[in-house]
DNA sequence: CTCCTGCAAG
DNA sequence: CTTGCCGGAG
């Protein structure tokens, strides 16, 4: 039933927008820094953010552990947030490389909902930024819920004003085939929806490619 | 001015 | 539950 709307509106938007691709980085831990950078940003200046790391060869877990968390602030700059970020940033690095022998590919040795566990013990990595990691960085099918998703699905009715990320979450595990390729796709769409119709301000309604999808109530 | 693929601390 | 973090684009 509800799994039926889920994949009715996956459709809608994947013919509308056609395929996402995310996530847009070139490793897994790429995937993983990006997953920081982007808390509350837009992609653009995490771009750019991602950009001065690449430029000074620090896309990596040793050269991040070795560089001052003042000197990654200052390269992290246009994503916003820089001082809470870099110490996010060193968190999580220092998490990969005490555990982990600073390889990305040991994660997944891990039991999954451990792992995911693990990560949100992580000082900086929330239940959003954790799925992002566990999803497109470590092929993990763990549905991203964010702003978007619950804007989306709340203004159609489908959920409530007040709902938890984790209770918001199992409504996607619970009707949806786990399927990663479905999951990143879905969530890609869910963004792209949100941030050209159904925006916080003025969202465009009339255009909507999910507009047919209120009568069905 | 608001918003952006949040999160932790007060 | 509210606030601080913050640059860049529209």
């Amino acid at each position: 039933m509800l799994g039926d709307i889920l994949l009715d509106i996956y459709r809608w938007l994947f013919d509308h927008f056609g395929p996402q691709g995310w996530w847009p980085a070139e490793d897994p831990f790429e995937v993983c820094l990006g997953a920081i950078l982007t808390q509350n940003t837009n992609w653009g200046n995490v771009k750019r953010a991602i950009e001065n790391l690449k430029r000074e060869n620090l896309l990596s877990p040793r050269a991040l552990r070795e560089i001052s968390v003042e000197s990654l602030a200052s390269l992290i700059r246009p994503s916003g947030y820089y001082n809470v970020k870099a110490r996010r940033v060193k968190n999580f690095v220092s998490f990969l490389t005490d555990r982990y022998e600073g390889d990305i590919n040991n994660l997944r040795k891990e039991d999954p909902l451990e792992l995911r566990r693990k990560l949100l013990s992580i000082k900086g990595l929330g239940p959003e930024t954790t799925d992002s990691i566990l999803l497109y960085a470590l092929d993990l099918p763990f549905f991203v819920v964010d702003a978007y998703t619950h804007r989306i699905l709340c203004r159609h009715g489908l959920i409530p004003e007040v709902i938890s990320y984790d209770e918001l979450q199992e409504i996607f595990h619970q009707n949806l085939v786990r399927d990663v390729p479905l999951y990143k796709e879905f969530h890609a769409l869910f963004v792209a929806c949100g941030k050209t119709y159904c925006k916080k301000q003025s969202p465009r309604c009339d255009d909507c490619p999910l507009s047919t999808l209120d009568q069905k109530f």
